[in-house]
DNA sequence: GGCGGCGATACCGCTCCGGTATCGAGCCAG
DNA sequence: CTGGCTCGATACCGGAGCGGTATCGCCGCC
């Protein structure tokens, strides 16, 4: 499986092999032979190219998700061994530079618990949140929709809010007392920021390209970008960035998520503390 | 892993040894080279017993939640292949008995739509669906809420309905127009029935034992059970069977669900036909 | 037309898995 | 208290399968 997936990410068996640190005959005989065991073929190749079928590309989404379980499972049965000897805690991930003022909440709320144990905070790029969560590498994340997918997860809403545009202090529309998403998507000379996709690349565009919130407010303040973000951002700004409300942005609602069937007594203490705030 | 779930279901290394196919002592060095390479204690043995650890019953979770998860890989795949071949078609698991008239407006409703693909209907007992879905061998069911969990899929709802008891015909209590939990829950000589839990086997009781709602309803027409369902189950009722709305039965809600990041034309439709039911 | 890149094939050695035989620790019967 | 059982652990052996090297065959390309 882990072989199948390098080989249609790579879309090579020579690069695939040296990713997995073996050589490449056993590689092209390992994946006929699931082709064999599957009777289904999954890649198309000739001596010069290598595609996904159909098929391939279903194994690849559904393998990924298997190897995913199946690290999870080992990292979560690691974590529930040190549990018991003595050492609890959770790891809760979070976007870095968002909802810090609500999550410093819910962690005193949390510490103030009878019973709580030590809260790890993992800070990440977006969109890596989904596989720490998956993987095991968290237990519980803070995600916010409609950015965040939270399929595949238990969810508790925490707060809705709106959204703003951040822009560099002076600008001409700060004077406004709001705008329209028609007003800010194309600004002159201050481009909306690139994401990171799941796989680390980033998409063709004019905007520069940031890794989290504090690099995109940096930016801002330089007068390179603009972004319309949730409300809440206001705690980290600076006196070189200003904000106007945005009437007609989705609203974006923060949730805590967790894996489902989740059942330690830590973790259910921490999704109380969060639904009391 | 699967020689772990099997010796953790079994609590018994030489059952579940010979339910692997393979004889005890490989299964016991299985094991320990499991515990070892996590570095993590899962079972305590001795000579006379076989006890689950914390991090074992974790790993017993986790691990067939992987299972599931690479036979899900597995089933999904071979599907594509077949899908891609010119055989399309969609497995759809609903509890035997319940939601039909739902069910056949739905089939119609898709079975009318350009594009619409074969849609096979496999019925099963409550608490089986989960599973199936889960692994692959279903692509979309037809959940009840409160009564399945829905963690873990994409839903929509397609209805929300009250909940009726159903008695024999002529029971005393079916003169009254509506009646409440507390008058139904302990009916003399109509137990409530007893459902099986999701490994099959029954909770002790006075209920009979039952598997569907077909089984259910034939006894309840012979005068030794009754049950509070919802009202749509009065499509089956045939004359021996009498109901009652019960005010304040939890709501059921009936609701489409798939597994998640399902990227099919043909589930897509099923999807937006029920919506639009 | 020769060269180079790339996947497939052929063959070999070693590791690991599964099988049989046996041991050793508890529980139980008498 | 002692012999027999039940059941997991250990010892040892044989074979399948995985990974490695060497090589082939196909196809673009200069």
């Amino acid at each position: 499986m882990r072989y199948f997936v390098a080989v249609a990410e790579e879309l090579h068996f020579g690069r695939a092999a040296q990713r997995l640190g073996i050589a490449q005959p056993p590689l092209s005989r390992a994946i006929r032979q699931l082709e064999r065991r599957l009777g289904v073929t999954l890649l198309e190749r000739t001596s010069r190219s290598v595609t996904l079928t159909e098929a391939g590309s279903v194994l690849l989404r559904e393998g990924r998700a298997a190897l995913d379980a199946v690290d999870a499972a080992d990292r979560r049965t690691r974590r529930a061994a040190l549990a018991a000897t003595g050492h609890p805690g959770l790891v809760l991930v979070t976007k870095a530079g968002a909802s810090s003022e609500l999550l410093s909440k819910l962690l005193d709320a949390y510490a103030a618990e009878p019973g709580a144990v030590a809260v790890d905070v993992l800070l990440c790029g977006p969109a890596e949140q989904e596989r720490l969560l998956r993987d095991g590498r968290a237990d519980v994340a803070l995600l916010h929709r409609p950015f965040d997918s939270t399929v595949g997860f238990d969810t508790e809403e925490l707060r809705t809010e709106g959204q703003v545009v951040a822009l560099p202090a002076g600008h001409p529309l700060t004077g406004r007392a709001h705008l329209r998403m028609a007003d800010v998507t194309a600004l002159p000379g201050l481009p909306l920021p690139r994401w990171p996709r799941p796989d680390g690349t980033y998409p063709d565009g004019p905007g520069p390209a940031v890794r989290d919130h504090v690099q995109l407010l940096q930016l801002i303040a330089l007068g390179r970008a603009s972004a319309v973000l949730p409300e809440s951002v206001w705690a980290h700004l600076g006196r070189d960035v200003a904000t106007v409300p945005v009437l007609d942005a989705p609203t974006v609602t923060t949730v805590i998520a967790w894996p489902p069937h989740s059942r330690s007594r830590a973790l259910a203490g921490l999704v109380r503390a969060a639904t009391r705030l």
